[in-house]
DNA sequence: ATAGGGTTAG
């Protein structure tokens, strides 16, 4: 070879070198050879500038734009588009204008790829509308600079403008390719814009990227997100062999749509398809096995996690403290946590988010959250959230309105879940009021914030404002959901409003959830507590393929509230049959249902078993079942044998229940004890002082009864007023004793005086014991007659359906004679009654009361 | 270019 082809003043041949070390990635001999390069041409210049992007970050290629244009060597396309590239690469903004200009005064804007440059330059600097301004600017456009303004757009969060312009850009000629669709794509996915997802898919279909593995991803997590997990396993099946993206946006898309156990076993087929799962797989399947209650799963996971060395991955670690929290195993989620070399705020938020159902120090997330703060990590709203939910079930309403405060620094009392949160907290610590003044003031009041308000007024007794919210609700125009409905139930039982529970009862089937567990227990619930004990076996019956722990005891707590006590005790052997195990809250409906039907021997059998056969530590309610028990038989010595012989501390409970026996069996010693014991540890207890002049009442001893009156009055105790009342026709009529301000109070003393000569007819002499006052035998029985409950039960009879049963409620005991009274009724009118006192529901008929005379 | 972890009511 000779020299002279060897020519140093050529520029190409440099310009071909530097290329040549450029495109080998030697950005430093390119640099040099540069350098020491005669006549720098254009050529050069771009091919340095592009290299600074590849190697360096773009930095560089700014400087060396500004120095070509010192050296007044004329821009072209190509170097433009290059520097373009590193205005994008390192955000710089001005940079961009200023190239902008050039571009401009050049007449570059026709060029595609300068034009594209400066639209992705602007889009990645966040400048939006100057990327749009270019974009528009241009003539021609192609499919990069599309992408560079969709991208624009969806990174300023613009989703509408994505889609809004790939419409447009259908209807143009300019080419689709997989980078457009997967940019739509995931606009949709974030709008639920599921629609627009399908033609999206078409269009991809069209094209022939129907087996595209990337644009696959895409549209699985499209559809998962628009929630049609079909259409998204469509998509996944359709792939042979899908890649760890793949099969993560699958399993992921379960997860979501709550396909829990689908999940799982796709990450089973996964691996033994031998394929690798990598930290986003694993962190979504731990998740899926922690909501699919799946411990023994989860913690399989765990262990390959740790084989495989991802538990130091703060998303993997994260989900694994999340799983073992919401398991209740807050040891095992304290070690996850621990584990983490760099806890992170998720971290901690995860570790508090388990941290509300328990009581005591240790599980105190009040603490985690100060040590939180400790530490260093600013709370967001997700943090508040959960040592919110913390103070509500501890009841710590102050360091609550504490949390409140800091949501109200930190700006943040407008997210509709901390809302929700705060609303409930205070609902929940006995401060309605604040929690009632945050709802009102709200401007969008969502199904969740309707609910916590409504659960609120339902908790704290007070149903009407629940079911007033509930029609409010309504009203504007708000969807109730199976909590909603569950909540409203339990308004009406507290109420006993039947009609209300079955227009709420018939809107739940209307909305499709009537077979929640939650809202089959509230409406059980409502059934026997509203007295129509058919329908809540109606309602029962329905769920038999359902049954969850709390609908049976509900039902068998329900059968033994109106004294059917072998039907409770069928249901409890159905249960167990069943193979379900019983709990606590079972053994108070089998043991109160023995007590309210006087089956003794069935109650100590029971009674024994708790312990020896289910491994239940008897609570002190169960103790006071037995008592009540043995006092209905009238077995007083066994009884006191009882209290002296348990292992627990007799309660207010067990000494009324001692001194309601008493008043049964007339025994007057153990009263003044048992009376003396309920003082002691209440003396405001009306109905201690009642109970007990009652039964010295009973026995004639007035000079006793005024002591004891006496000595309420001095204690500054009333006797809580009583009265019935009545539903007729959705509305709750309400009357006391001698009532005369009834709109139909003449119609309904003229009933009563129907009935009192009937009554007489029948040789009914009212028993003038039952009226505890001290004044002639006339008079008592006088009063006993316009007692509050026969008011009602007279209404019912002037205004109801004849043969449809009446069903009257009263607030306290029911009086001894009304109840002999009652059950002559319903002889002679041949009608069912449905008497609820405090203690118990009545069924009076043909003569007869369910309750056997003992209540 | 595509996938992941923390939040509300019965």
């Amino acid at each position: 070879m000779s020299k002279e082809y060897v020519n140093l003043d050529d520029s190409h041949l440099w310009d071909s070198f530097i290329n040549m070390y450029v495109k080998c990635g030697s950005f430093f001999y390119a640099r040099k050879l540069f350098d020491v390069m005669p006549r720098r041409d254009v050529v050069a210049w771009t091919a340095l500038i592009a290299g600074s992007v590849r190697e360096m970050g773009g930095k560089d290629g700014l400087f060396l734009f500004s120095d070509m244009r010192r050296e007044s060597v004329c821009p072209n396309g190509f170097v433009l588009s290059a520097v373009l590239k590193a205005c994008a690469a390192c955000l710089d903004r001005r940079f961009t204008s200023q190239v902008h200009a050039e571009v401009i005064k050049l007449g570059f804007l026709c060029d595609l790829f300068v034009g594209s440059g400066l639209v992705d330059a602007y889009s990645k600097c966040g400048e939006v509308g100057l990327a749009k301004r270019v974009f528009f600017d241009m003539p021609d456009h192609n499919s990069v600079s599309l992408n560079a303004l969709l991208n624009g757009y969806a990174s300023s969060g613009d989703e509408r403008e994505v889609l809004e312009l790939f419409r447009v850009i259908t209807e143009s000629e300019v080419r689709l390719s997989k980078f457009t669709l997967s940019t739509v794509l995931k606009c949709c996915g974030s709008l639920g814009a599921m629609k627009e997802g399908r033609v999206v898919h078409g269009l991809a279909i069209k094209i022939g990227l129907e087996l595209d593995m990337v644009l696959s991803s895409c549209l699985v997590d499209m559809y998962s997100k628009c929630g049609d997990s079909d259409s998204a396993n469509g998509v996944f099946e359709r792939i042979r062999r899908p890649d760890v993206v793949l099969w993560t946006s699958m399993i992921s898309c379960f997860d979501r749509g709550r396909r829990f156990w689908e999940a799982c076993k796709l990450f089973m087929n996964m691996c033994s398809m031998g394929i690798m799962p990598n930290e986003f797989t694993l962190a979504t399947v731990v998740s899926s096995a922690s909501e699919l209650g799946d411990l023994v799963f989860g913690k399989s996971v765990h262990g390959y996690i740790l084989k495989q060395g991802f538990e130091k991955d703060n998303s993997v670690a994260n989900s694994l403290i999340m799983m073992y929290m919401s398991f209740g195993a807050v040891e095992d989620g304290c070690k996850a946590f621990d584990a983490l070399d760099d806890q992170d705020t998720i971290s901690w938020n995860a570790l508090l988010s388990g941290f509300h159902n328990g009581e005591g120090n240790s599980k105190d997330g009040r603490k985690i959250f100060v040590k939180m703060l400790d530490r260093g990590f600013k709370p967001n709203k997700y943090t508040f959230i959960s040592v919110l939910r913390s103070c509500t079930s501890l009841g710590a309403v102050d360091f609550g309105s504490q949390i409140h405060t800091h949501i109200v620094k930190n700006d943040i009392q407008r997210d509709e879940f901390v809302t929700t949160a705060l609303i409930d907290m205070y609902a929940k610590c006995n401060s309605l009021q604040s929690a009632v003044l945050i709802f009102e003031k709200l401007n969008l009041r969502d199904v969740f914030a309707w609910t916590v308000i409504i659960s609120g007024y339902t908790q704290t007794d007070k149903g009407e404002d629940a079911l007033k919210c509930f029609r409010r609700m309504h009203h504007e125009g708000i969807k109730p959901n199976e909590f909603t409905f569950a909540s409203c139930l339990s308004a009406c039982s507290s109420i006993s409003s039947l009609e209300t529970g079955r227009q709420i009862h018939s809107r739940a089937i209307k909305a499709g959830l009537s077979h929640d567990a939650f809202v089959e227990s509230a409406l059980v619930d409502m059934y026997t507590k509203c007295g129509c004990l058919e329908d809540a076996e109606v309602v029962f019956g329905i769920s038999a393929w359902s049954r969850d722990l709390v609908l049976w005891n509900t039902m068998i707590c329900g059968y033994s509230h109106h004294g059917y006590g072998e039907k409770s005790l069928a249901t409890f052997q159905n249960l167990i049959d069943k193979g379900v195990k019983p709990d606590e809250v079972t053994f108070v409906g089998v043991l109160s249902a023995c007590s309210h039907a006087g089956l003794i021997d069935d109650g100590w059998r029971h009674f024994n078993s708790l312990r020896d056969v289910y491994g239940i530590t008897p609570t002190i309610v169960h103790h006071a079942c037995m008592v009540d028990l043995l006092g209905r038989v009238g077995d007083l010595n066994h009884m006191e044998q009882f209290l002296t012989e348990m292992n627990v501390v007799p309660d207010a409970l067990i000494w009324q229940t001692v001194l309601g026996a008493c008043r049964v069996h007339g025994n007057i010693k153990l009263a003044e004890r048992a009376a003396d014991k309920l003082l002691e540890l209440d003396p405001h207890m009306d109905s201690a002082y009642i109970l007990l002049s009652n039964i010295y009442a009973l026995k004639g001893r007035w000079h006793d009864v005024a002591r004891v009156r006496r000595s309420m009055t001095h204690q500054g105790v009333k006797k809580e007023p009583g009265c019935s009342w009545i539903e007729v026709d959705g509305d709750v009529h309400v009357f006391v004793s001698k009532d005369g301000s009834h709109p139909r109070a003449h119609d309904i003393y003229h009933k009563l005086e129907e009935l009192r000569e009937k009554l007489d007819l029948a040789g009914y002499v009212p028993n003038a014991g039952h009226a505890l006052l001290d004044v002639s035998d006339d008079e008592k029985r006088e009063s006993l007659l316009y007692h509050s409950e026969r008011l009602a039960l007279a209404y019912g009879l002037i205004c109801s359906k004849p043969n449809k049963p009446i069903r009257v409620f009263k607030n306290l005991r029911t009086c001894g004679d009304c109840h002999e009274a009652i059950k002559l009724i319903s002889k002679i009118e041949e009608r069912e009654f449905i008497v609820r006192d405090v203690s118990r529901f009545h069924h009076f008929r043909n003569g007869s009361c369910s309750c056997q005379d003992y209540w």
